[in-house]
DNA sequence: CAATCGCTATGACAAATAATCATAACGCTG
DNA sequence: CAGCGTTATGATTATTTGTCATAGCGATTG
């Protein structure tokens, strides 16, 4: 009925770097060789996707995905180890934090409940 | 340099009932004891305030804020019971969590700092 | 006892942001 | 060498958010 829901992201002079939908984009590059492939299985248009992308390697001032433009199957994308590397300790670090926020929820809140 | 923001709200059939920042504005009525200086306070406008705070009581199906319209300096608005309460507990909640991304992101990102 | 004052309340509008459309170029493949 | 699915990007539309403007209220005060 009542849940408690979280955003985390790493901000770089202010401006959103990774976040959770972020990463979750870059995995989907990385499991379908295509941005265009991850933005269909995310639901939303290529466009956004590439331009979230872009953003990205700006802010954080590293190339994260490699584009290959014409060839078989038109071309494709794949991440780099940077890249990887950043995914990889970014979902680390946002599931230990889903499981804090479990606990300390429990131990506060649904604490109400089992009092009545 | 890069460091960990978050957010943190409690869902109601699935839209935003509570989050820092509007527990934040309800601090702010308290304080205040009226929802415009609540706003100026908050530098945003007392539509928006007011707004927010009329989304929250109907999404918690509570009320939040006893308001006075008329009368000496020219009315003003107070926090319910109901809402001290919510409001002392999600503070006590986002507290928690804000030292938990902290301790998780030292450990996970800031180790590498210290490798070099 | 009516005029004042700052506040609540809400409709209407403007600005900013995000999503979508449209089109060009690319290069392997059959 | 024509076709296909991809990257890349300018232009446009839709949605969301924030701001403006105005009406009504009622204890207080001169």
């Amino acid at each position: 009925m009542m849940k408690p829901q979280f955003n985390l992201w790493l901000e770089i002079n202010g401006e959103v770097g990774l976040s959770i939908w972020r990463v979750r984009l870059l995995q989907a590059v990385g499991e379908t060789g295509s941005i265009s492939a991850a933005a269909a299985q995310l639901g939303i248009h290529y466009r956004t996707a590439w331009q979230k992308i872009h953003e990205m390697e700006t802010r954080l001032g590293q190339k994260l995905v490699e584009t290959q433009t014409g060839g078989h199957g038109g071309g494709g994308a794949t991440l780099t180890p940077t890249a990887q590397a950043y995914l990889d300790k970014f979902n680390q670090f946002s599931q230990q934090i889903e499981g804090e926020i479990h606990r300390h929820y429990q131990a506060l809140f649904d604490f109400d409940d089992s009092q009545r």
